[in-house]
RNA sequence: GGCCCCAUCGUCUAGCCCGGUCUAGGACAUGGCCCUCUCAAGGCCAAGACGCGGGUUCGAAUCCCGCUGGGGCUACCA
């Protein structure tokens, strides 16, 4: 009996993607939903594009997920080490066993020579194979490229004539001509592991069972299954998952803005949300619901439930999501959401680096007015900055709609003296002061509420007027009337 | 260019494997109405798709072939 493990293997050269994070995820619900293990594994054989910030910042959007791995960089596990820099020897006893059993060999051909064979193919209209030529070198040979300081590369041995076929879970078979293999590089002439070499020797070392990766490995495939062959071990069940595309239907990179999981989680998305959109997105639970725990996600996943379009990231449908969240967390857990609204007030300068409990206890009140206006931490800022500022902006077309009359100027002015001679008020005493005011000047009280929003808030959309004038107090109310006051006077 | 993958509303998808129950279902977004101090939320309603062409069949979104379109790979990147 072989329990199931999975791994997520990112190359660190910086933040987490939302592609691979939502591979990241089918991965670790397959183990789960099996009472399996998920492993991380770092894949950074690529130096010169690898740090460890990114190292760094990739673990730690994962628990920011509330993505957790049995097995890995930083909590170890039997099949470590699991950063493959720290894996040489390994792959140098591997790749030793190839060319002692003569899977393997010596390439003493260059880059440039590589090069040119390459462009010949090209210009001659042919598919580029390896020549082969360092194939069946002899020792005298061998000794020459030596003698001239060519470092070799080694070579896979493909003797293969069948078609290679990978027998994939969401694919089904997919053939591959053997003409169309060559011998891949395992080992750089530097002396480090190739991708495909090193990642076939550590998903076999660390027992994985189950490989759902992304589309773009599909060609991979059977050279890795080659490798598997040549070692006489059996390769991991695999699955490829399609590549997560852009509004405009290209590959999801940079120029679609955010890519990141760094850049939602400092947008204020939820991680909840997050995951239960990605689960949404090329997999479908089995009936029509939306919304799904973790726990949920995490029993009824299954493999062959995943589809083999590629699906556009529709950050509408992710904002309605975290919508809906963040309205079951005001309810629930309000702590949450100021946490959230804080982090997004700090980054737009709103509020300052050193929060006291009053501040945050403000937050929670102004985060309570705005209610499920917040959905996404930062809507806080879009739709409440004028709770945190001295003096509100005007937006010129709510003035133009609604400040700028002459009845608004009797109308402030009266609202003015009734707030300034009376108590601080409260929701219910507040739309008690605006409703006997609009009684005393025989208006409807939309004359008073439009201009006095405008007036208190500088816009004509937001939170009602009367939550937000006891939100706002008696000082401010003042003051803010005045001002517009003083701007209305200047107008004629 | 070669190899490979994919194809249902604008978007995410159900249905496809095991043809009829599909006048193609749900959700996001969009439009309208209701509610209402605005916005948001909520409720109701509307519009909106089987890429094209051939087969097979009494019957095709579902099976087969071709085309078109999109995507990936084609590195001493992963």
């Amino acid at each position: 009996m072989s329990a199931v493990r999975t791994r997520f293997a990112p190359s660190p050269s910086g933040y987490l993607h939302v592609g691979n994070a939502w591979a990241a995820f089918f991965n670790w619900l397959f183990a789960r939903h099996a009472d399996g293990q998920f492993i991380l594994r770092i894949e950074d054989t690529d130096r010169s594009r690898s740090t460890d910030e990114s190292i760094q910042s990739i673990l730690d959007d994962f628990h920011w997920l509330g993505i957790d791995w049995d097995e890995g960089p930083d909590v170890g596990g039997p099949a470590g080490p699991y950063r493959q820099t720290e894996r040489s020897v390994v792959y140098r006893q591997h790749v030793r066993a190839l060319l002692d059993g003569g899977h393997a060999y010596f390439c003493y051909c260059t880059p440039d020579e590589l090069d040119a064979e390459r462009n010949a193919a090209q210009i001659a209209g042919r598919p580029y194979r390896y020549s082969g030529r360092c194939r069946s070198l002899t020792d005298s040979e061998r000794a020459v490229f030596e003698g001239e300081g060519r470092a070799p590369t080694i070579r896979l041995r493909v003797t293969r004539e069948e078609p290679v076929v990978v027998h994939d879970l969401i694919l089904g078979d997919v053939a591959f001509e053997p003409d169309a293999l060559d011998d891949a590089i395992l080992v750089r002439s530097d002396g480090s592991p190739l991708y495909n070499f090193a990642n076939v020797v550590d998903d076999h070392l660390m027992t994985v069972t189950h490989v759902i990766r992304a589309n773009e490995h599909l060609s991979n495939t059977p050279k890795q299954l080659l490798i598997y062959d040549a070692f006489g071990w059996v390769p991991p069940q695999i699955a490829h998952l399609p590549m997560i595309l852009g509004p405009d239907r290209r590959k999801l990179s940079k120029r679609h803005g955010d890519t990141s999981i760094r850049d939602y989680r400092r947008q204020g998305y939820l991680p909840e949300a997050l995951l239960n959109f990605f689960a949404l997105l090329g997999w479908h639970p089995g009936d029509d619901r939306e919304i799904y725990t973790v726990d949920e996600l995490i029993a009824r996943f299954e493999i062959k439930d995943l589809g083999k379009a590629s699906p556009v990231f529709d950050t509408a449908k992710l904002t309605w999501i975290n919508g809906l969240y963040m309205r079951e967390l005001m309810a629930h857990n309000p702590t949450r959401v100021v946490d959230i609204s804080v982090a997004s007030l700090k980054g737009a300068g709103l509020v300052g680096p050193e929060v006291t409990n009053a501040d945050r206890a403000y937050v929670q009140r102004v985060v309570e007015v705005l209610g499920d206006r917040i959905k996404v931490g930062q809507d806080v800022v879009s739709t409440g900055a004028f709770f945190f500022v001295d003096e509100v902006e005007y937006d010129p077309a709510a003035v133009e709609q609604y400040l700028r009359d002459p009845a608004a100027l009797t109308v402030l002015g009266h609202l003015r003296e009734r707030v300034a001679a009376g108590p601080e008020l409260d929701r219910v005493a507040a739309e008690k002061v605006v409703r006997e005011l609009a009684a005393a000047l025989g208006v409807h009280s939309r004359a008073i509420i439009h201009p006095a929003r405008v007036a208190l808030t500088g816009r004509t959309t937001g939170p009602g007027l009367f939550e937000l004038m006891a939100l706002l107090g008696k000082d401010r109310m003042v003051r803010r009337l005045d001002r517009a006051l003083a701007w209305l006077r200047a107008q004629v």
